[in-house]
DNA sequence: CGGCTTGCCGAAACCGGTTTCGGAGCGCCA
DNA sequence: TGGCGCTCCGAAACCGGTTTCGGCAAGCCG
């Protein structure tokens, strides 16, 4: 077996390409980078001799000289209430394949729920990463003040209070709680519940307003009593609506921020004899697998996790290379699934 | 703003902790590398030095020489039927964690589900990692024949049919398998069902084997017709309940490898007007989330994957170190969590 | 007191790339 | 025909570390 060290032969080197093209590896290192200054039967000559000797620069060795490491940063926080982890192996999938048609790789790292930023500085000083990808932004964000002193590039999966100096992509969040309104009012409702996320989490807020300005288009009126927020799990889901029901007017559909906490109105119905998708409505918004199996199925705005991805880690290169921020935000719509749990059976007025 | 390109100051080197220090830059090497012919004096006064400055090794600097990239590979495949996927945050915090104990870092890679040999050759011959920990480990695995070859160092999660030049950490899942049969015996079941998870996957055969010699030791017959393989999700999971349940004599307890698909008995239970944890009783295997939410819950056997992945990083970097692979091999046993579903109100004969 | 270890560290090579600098060769124009 | 500018590439410096090599000085022994 021999040591773990050695791979048997040696790596193909820059040295050996060059010497099987005729030229310098100065040369060779020009033309594979696509320098201008270039001749076309030189670049030519090393593509070649490079292609047929399976040649793979080192990264490591490219990084010392041009600082950049070609790796996305990922820092996961592990908070409890985590409503992204189920989506996490395709969020993955999408960064790390976007990484890896460029080339790149993904380096990911865990930190402690409130002390993350310890974690980004030993990956920006052992240039680790030549971005990162902030996910679960918070209208605050102390990540982005920090990557933003440093200078690193960055993108948000989400929005950020002050958008200076910030890219981003975000699933508009918005428009889906505003058409849950209207569709819900569409459907006859004239009394609709908001059950928020997260405080603080940039998202909440969003939502909300969405929730706010269907409420308005539909020409309801806005009562603080029938919206709820910190609902980011089934129990605190079911706590909300638990409250909700038991109001002397209780609303007929509810709208939830997020199908995690969506799944509680379950509980909290049938202990009030109430059938979901019948006495009352309820939408939820995320796409979480869970909902598809709920009874009955609980309708609710998929995002693509995996595409989100794979914008994000094209967008963050991009950003890396210098592209101009204004090009690089955007806000993808989410995909309405009509199911169940939507449905009302509307009772005679 | 400026560009994304530098980070103000410009980072502190090996020269300026030698300068500082009033030695060369080879002796700081070896005194923070720990060389045993640097004089206790010089070590600290590099040790100082080094601190004062907030110095920090360039990882990739170092790689270049060393051939290490201080980095721990992980390459996830997106098959459409992963059950380890609601795990995965919870693994990888247990990885990255294990690796930063060390100084390490984490590069994850995706690969579309057959195809994961070339990921792990780009990894490989980019040196973008030292070693690899492989998930879902099959009994013949063609990553172990790659990796073997190449002579890179690697740890299963799980195990493998040919232990030869394989460390691993794996949780018990013959004794979990085992003594669910013996529980259920002692609760009076005779007729004691097997559903078993993917084909090909060493803790498949595992598990089943813990059941076998589980009816065994409990003096049952090992019946075929109770046995089903192949289920990895809630539908298969259905399925085998289906056919099991419509046998003439059926089964009065199930056993499943994997939780998600035990979810499945639910299913076929009640189209049968059955009361799981009471007219039948089950008992699943990996913790799942979901199962904690089903009516009743779904007794399991938990596995912390958190502190796996934490074992096998430890584990991983002591072997690319070069640790016999005598001593890294390890399994762990899974918690029995006694839930409703596994409860049964014995028939009177 | 001389020779031989031994401990410790400086000088320089080295790792595998990228980038700067300068010059050879060529075409063009006066 | 000479001068000039351009294109293209070789030589060498450079990036930030690690490692080899050799030598100085102190210690040990005979």
């Amino acid at each position: 077996m021999g040591g773990a060290t050695t791979s048997g032969a040696t790596r193909v080197t820059i040295m050996d390409v060059a010497r099987a093209a005729g030229v310098t590896k100065g040369t060779v290192s020009r033309a594979l980078n696509g320098h201008a200054e270039i001749a076309e039967a030189t670049r030519l000559k090393a593509q070649r001799a490079a292609e047929r000797l399976g040649y793979r620069p080192l990264g490591s060795a490219q990084a010392i000289r041009t600082g950049r490491s070609r790796a996305l940063g990922l820092v996961i926080e592990m908070g409890e209430h985590d409503a992204h982890r189920p989506f996490l192996a395709e969020f993955l999938a999408g960064l790390s394949e976007g990484a890896a048609r460029e080339g790149w790789t993904l380096t990911v790292a865990t930190a402690p729920d409130g002390a993350a930023i310890a974690t980004y500085r030993r990956l920006v000083d052992e240039r680790k990463a030549d971005g990162f990808v902030l996910p679960r932004t918070r209208s605050s964000d102390p990540r982005v003040r920090f990557l933003r002193e440093a200078g690193v590039p960055f993108i948000l999966f989400g929005r950020h209070g002050d958008p200076d100096g910030c890219a981003w992509h975000d699933i508009d969040g918005w428009t889906a709680m505003r058409d849950s309104v209207l569709r819900l009012h569409r459907d006859g409702h004239r009394r609709i519940a908001f059950v928020g996320g997260s405080h603080g989490m940039t998202f909440s807020h969003i939502r909300r307003d969405g929730y706010r300005d269907g409420l308005m288009e539909a020409g309801l009126r806005f009562d603080p009593a029938l919206v709820r927020r910190g609902a980011f799990d089934r129990a605190r889901g079911a706590e909300a609506a638990a409250a909700l029901l038991d109001l002397p007017d209780p609303p007929t559909a509810f709208i939830y921020a997020l199908d995690a906490a969506a799944l509680g109105l379950w509980t909290a119905a049938k202990a009030r004899g109430l059938r979901v998708g019948h006495d009352v409505a309820v939408i939820g918004y995320d796409g979480a697998p869970e909902g598809a199996h709920a009874e009955p199925p609980l309708a609710t705005w998929a995002v693509d996790y995996k595409a989100s991805g794979l914008r994000l880690a094209a967008m963050l290169i991009r950003r890396v290379r210098g592209d101009d921020i204004g090009a690089l935000r955007e806000i993808v719509p989410a995909t309405y699934l009509d199911r169940g749990s939507a449905h009302w059976a509307k009772p005679r007025e």
